[in-house]
DNA sequence: GTCTATATGGGGATAGAC
DNA sequence: GTCTATCCCCATATAGAC
């Protein structure tokens, strides 16, 4: 090692800061957590922070758009990872077990952006728009698709399918409880509900 | 009439501060609305809303307290209208739309409600509790009697399909747009994929 | 019931030492 | 890269006049 081996007493750098600043946005929401709180939860002083980001907004945003770079790669590999000739069933479990993993289990980027985008002034929502659209264009790909090929009901407007699905999924970080049961399993249960509804039987 | 004819020219008393309030919270969520801004948009001073609450949160928590119990009532009056041996499809139907309505078309406390209960302190979400929690009875009763009568899948359990399904709901106070449709129409759309699911066949 | 004036505290941000 | 010190603003809340 060329460098010296460095033991940092505190969680500093750019990328600590970020780390602590996600957990805390998320566990308190966007008004919540002041600069100071950052920098005391990192092991830093507030002023310091400055020496890495221009402003605290300029932190939220960078947080907002790492937590949806996440959930989005992470549905677009489980779905690329599945075979020529899928089922629309299995597409869709994969891609919904994959959404709520990164969301309930992975990452706190991810659990941090959905929990505060609804509390940003707009110039920082405004900042996180072209990597939101991706990950909306990336499901509307892929529910298109299923459509087209007469996998899912025609008589459902896509953008309002992908909407209601996203936002039902995004709830659970409200009230999700790993101690009553995991994501995986509450991913299937969800899955089930979505694709096959609740009602015991079909009525004429 | 023994007053004499009064004209506000503010909107100002106890339930005008509320309404403006509850306005305000639901636009700018709960750390984007300071006394200063509720008294403004009721014509009043700041000093002035102390002589009617004893604190800002004092506010929050009616405003929350009020929401539900719109919502709550809504629900409840809609499934009792029903005749005697209306099907588990019809009833599911009307609480839905009853919710739907209520959040997104009739009530500023209903949908203040939804936008800032994630975001204010955890005194002012215990204050709220005892409400919050009558609702949800309400929807476990209905939800576990119409399981009972075999209605519904037996393989759910009710508390995560009640969380699921309100939490699907409110979710659509993020990206409604009237101008899209009406709130009718989407509690159409959203009992029937919550019922049937999305899925165009049955798999074996 | 609303006003003005003010006490008190915390916030984001900047400057310059180390 | 982090510190201390500080500027300035805005927040909640109180006190007393009208």
């Amino acid at each position: 090692m060329s460098e010296t081996s460095k033991t940092p007493r505190s969680v500093v750098g750019r990328e600590g800061v970020l780390d602590v600043a996600a957990r805390l946005f998320r566990d308190h929401g966007y008004g919540g957590v002041s600069l100071r709180k950052i920098a005391g939860a990192a092991g830093i002083k507030a002023g310091s922070i400055y020496y890495h980001f221009g402003s605290r907004d300029e932190i939220v945003v960078e947080i907002l758009d790492a937590g949806i770079r996440t959930v989005h790669e992470s549905m677009r590999q489980a779905v690329a990872a599945l075979p020529e000739g899928t089922g629309a069933e299995t597409i869709l479990r994969a891609a919904i077990g994959a959404h709520l993993r990164a969301l309930l289990d992975a990452s706190d980027y991810s659990s941090a952006n959905v929990r505060i985008f609804g509390q940003v002034p707009q110039s920082v929502r405004d900042a996180n728009l072209p990597t939101r659209r991706a990950y909306e264009a990336e499901w509307d790909n892929l529910l298109s698709r299923l459509q087209k090929d007469g996998a899912l009901k025609r008589d459902v407007d896509i953008r309002r399918l992908r909407l209601m699905l996203i936002g039902a999924l995004n709830a659970t970080l409200e009230w999700f409880d790993p101690k009553r049961g995991s994501a995986d399993a509450l991913a299937q249960t969800y899955t089930d509900v979505f694709l096959h509804g609740i009602l015991a039987e079909q009525e004429s």
